[in-house]
Order: structure tokens, then C-alpha cells, then sequence
DNA sequence: CTGACTTTGTTCCAACGTTCACAAACACGT
DNA sequence: ACGTGTTTGTGAACGTTGGAACAAAGTCAG
């Protein structure tokens, strides 16, 4: 099913009207669902990674995997794997395991990644423009519609492809694109109000590569994607592993602060 | 104490995906102290937050914070905050708050970021060339060691006034240059082979840009940094929404269309 | 010095996530 | 057809994280 969504008015292509059944409904946080979506959060979090091990199954020619294999293959035990996809459905076959190209599909489709998404680049510096070139945008339903930047130099050249355009035209280009998807790869001092304008837009999901925490509303999803932050927690796992062996040393025993 | 401005957008662009081991080994086995390093990982993956904030008010001349201003500008709620401080220690004023300068020193502190770390980057693609520039890696004790790479175009080159060494001595390089930290920016296909190398020649923290999953002994800790996984991630938010929206709707109530 | 006010650090509890363990379900050999 | 072996899906214990509320501890005005 081909949804195409522009974010127009609304757009009745392909919605049916007429049953009833309002189910879901409650404004905020529906999670009463019965099968419905209740999702946990951590859950939708490894589903691209098991996504990519049977990605990787798949052109490997394995018809089917069990959820210890699975589970080894991505890293994590074989019991949340399988409540993670029984939150999907009965998938798997008793006594066999699950068939790869079905979960696969699956997966796929509980993640939206059956229909196209368009996402707008915004900053197209060294980061933006490494990230325009980057296969995995293409490779499962996203598909970079847009480019635009503020300097002068870089407006109008042709990065990836694609023309770069004027960021005092953003609304104009998300309207025009239909953009769902923002990324945001500029400097920090200005990502926030670039985020605002986004969002005035009509953009509610953003990808957010500076070194800011972003103020957004409600409704709109932001993920941050921070190298420095991954820095530090490893820096500080380091340092504890360190200091343990230090301590552990029976010829240093308690030199204690000894830094490395 | 000073300003650190950190950051400029970090740059990602070839490869994303990754994989991360955090097991039950990652031990804490020493509770011993009076400040027992009990600190919870979900506090620990905070601190570079706090830390980041503090050093933009350290800047902007402040000198004292509430729990409620500082929780306001990292995005968190203050009673989070203020037990997250509480695990290294009191701090705080009661009655005024925090003292902005002696808390980050602290938080810096608790990271390890009071010393220095030599990050070796494996991969000198679009990728690994933008994260040598990154600003934010010298910024807190981050430095950049060295650079290597397989391609024979690329080994001799100086990138970001670095020469890059070949990968096939990969361990010499860590040796000599006391390597803490890898920074794996390769392809994929190679990612596996050299995080072993780098693993055997000792280091043991990892950060991963490639799209797989890595298979580390358990005291290695690797981080992933995975766009297409939060890309996805974002794919299934706005489907929710979207969903919810035309399920909200007066007109198309209920076409309950691709809902399961 | 005293009392009122502010803010931290902590305690209690509810919600969420993970792991264990096992019954139900299925395939397969005999 | 039937028992045996394998694997899923799930109920229940367990640990971790988040949020509200509050007493302790400090400041500040007078």
C-alpha cells in the first residue's frame, strides 16, 4: 500500500471511509489497545537491528533463523528478542524458528519503512554533506528531497546531486517537497531556530546533529545524534575500568588517584 | 573554569550502525567506598547533558544555578536532575543551588575528562576525514592521535594536519601512540576485522560508525552511532502520529486502513 | 538571634524493562 | 499415528528508572 503523504491539507488518496470502530482514539498516550499499538519504546529501538540481521540472513540465502541465533547475530538475549517480536505478532513457527524474508517484511512494515519518506537536509557543511552521500538514506525508504543552507558560497552549488537551496526559503521547500524527515547539521548557535522554522513548517520528526538540546513542542519527535556524548560516557567507562585495575594491581594496590 | 565551546556539527557520513555489547559484565563490583561508583548508567549517559549546559551558563557569565533552571535548560524534569547530581556527591547549596564553575569541574571529573585521551580513527573516508576536524574532539581531552587507512591513495596524505599511517600497522600505531580510544569509521564489511586488531593491540573502548554489529570480549565497550537506526526510529514515531492523526480525524474516522 | 523562605538531597512508590522458566505448539522419525 | 525433541510465546519474578512529596539545611531580612 503505497501511502504517499504530502502534508497537506489532508489527503484522501487512498483512505477508506465509512466503517466505524474508533478505536485508538484517546488524545494523549493510547496504550489500550489489545494487539494495537503498544509498542514499548526500547522495543521499536532494536527493531532496526534486527531489521539488518535479516537483512544480512536474507542475501546470505538462510530461509529460516531461530531466536538464539537471531539473538546472538544481534547482540542481545534470545528471550527480549522474543517478547520484542511478539510485539509484532506471531510471527515465528514453533519448533522451527521464523521464516527470514517474512519477519523481514514484517519489521519493515512496523516501522513505516514500506513507504517513502522524504527528508530535508538542512546545513550542508562537511557533515551535511557526507550524510547527503550516505547509501543508508536511500537504502530503506528514505529518500533525500532537499538541500539547504545559509552562506552564500554554498547556495546554488550541487552537492549529491542535488541543487543546495537558499535556508530563507526552507518553508518553501518543505511545502514543495513535502518533507517529513528534517536533519539538522548546521552550527549550534543556529540549529534551534532552524528547528523552529522546521517545525512552523509543518516538519514534526527531526534528526539532530548539533551540540544543542532542542525546545520543540509537544508533537514533534526529535533524536539527537551527539559524538561528543559517546565520547564521554566511553571516557568514563574507560576511566572506571582503569581505576578497577589499578585497584586490583597487587603492586599498586592503593596508589589510588594515579591517573594513567 | 573556562569555556570550553564545544562543538560544531559531528559529521557522519558513509557508514552508521553499530552495535553495542552492554552486558551484566560491565561491573560494578566494588561498592566499597563512601562514594561508591554505583552511578547508573541511565544518569552516566546524562552527564555530557549537564556538562554541556553548564559550560554555555559558565559562558554567559552565571555563577549559580537551581536544580529547576538547570533541569529546564537540559530538558529534563529537576527531581531527575538532582538525584543524577546526587550520585557524585553534594554539590549543592541549599537555598541558592549549585555553584556552575564547581559543578562542571565535578561532572568533568566524574567522566574523566580531567585527563587526557588519545582517540585513534580507524578510516580516513568522508566520514573519518569530517570526525578529525570535529571540534568537539579536542575540546575536553579528546585528541586526536592518529589517523590510518587501507587505500593506498589515501596513506601519506595529511588530513586536518595529520599524515595518515597504513592500516596494516595498525598496531604499531596504537603502541606507539598509548590509544584508548578506536574510532571505527570504515565500511562495513571490514569494521569486524579491524575492532579485533584494535582489540588485540589493546584498546578497549570502541566507538562504531559502521552498520554492523560487533563481537567484542566482555570488558570492551563499544558504542554505536547509527543513523539509519535513528532514521528509522523516527520512520515509526511519524507513522504513529500520522495514523493517529487520520484516525482522529472527523472525516476519515476510521478507515483503519494499514493498521494491522 | 529568630523566623520565614528557598532549594537541595532523599524517601517512597509506580511504571517500565529484562530475565527466568515453562507450557503450548509444531516438525519429524519411526 | 504416536511419541520425542525442538522452539516459540508468555506468565511471573526481578531489577532499574522516573516522578511526587517532604524533611533537612542553608540563606536572608529585620
Amino acid at each position: 500500500m503505497t501511502d504517499r503523504r504530502t502534508d497537506l491539507p489532508v489527503d484522501v488518496d487512498d483512505a477508506v471511509l465509512g466503517t466505524h470502530r474508533t478505536e485508538p482514539g484517546d488524545g494523549v498516550d493510547d496504550m489500550t489497545g489489545p494487539t494495537s499499538r503498544g509498542i514499548p519504546e526500547a522495543t521499536v529501538a532494536r527493531l532496526p537491528i534486527y531489521l539488518r540481521v535479516l537483512g544480512a540472513l536474507a542475501d546470505a540465502g538462510t530461509r529460516t533463523v531461530s531466536s538464539d541465533e537471531l539473538a546472538a547475530l544481534a547482540g542481545v538475549g534470545s528471550a527480549k528478542l522474543r517478547r520484542d517480536l511478539s510485539h509484532l505478532g506471531s510471527y515465528g513457527t514453533r519448533g522451527v524458528g521464523y521464516d527470514v524474508e517474512h519477519l523481514a517484511y514484517q519489521v519493515s512494515r512496523e516501522l513505516g519503512l514500506t513507504q517513502d519518506w522524504p527528508v530535508l537536509i538542512v546545513g550542508v557543511g562537511n557533515l551535511g554533506s557526507a550524510l547527503a552521500g550516505y547509501a543508508g538514506f536511500a537504502s530503506r525508504g528514505f529518500r533525500v528531497c532537499a538541500l539547504v543552507d545559509a552562506d552564500p558560497d554554498v547556495i546554488g552549488t550541487t552537492v549529491r546531486g542535488l541543487r543546495v537551496q537558499p535556508a530563507a526559503e526552507l518553508e518553501d521547500v518543505v511545502r514543495h517537497t513535502g518533507a517529513c524527515i528534517g536533519v539538522l547539521a548546521t552550527p549550534a548557535p543556529v540549529a534551534q531556530r532552524m528547528c523552529d522554522r522546521l517545525v512552523s513548517a509543518g516538519v514534526r520528526s527531526i534528526l539532530n546533529f548539533a551540540p544543542v538540546v532542542l525546545t520543540v513542542p509537544a508533537d514533534v519527535d526529535v533524536r539527537k545524534v551527539d559524538l561528543s556524548m559517546e565520547l564521554q560516557i566511553l571516557a568514563f567507562k574507560e576511566q572506571r575500568k582503569t581505576s578497577k585495575a589499578i585497584a586490583a594491581s597487587p603492586v599498586l594496590g592503593s596508589a589510588a588517584g594515579g591517573v594513567r
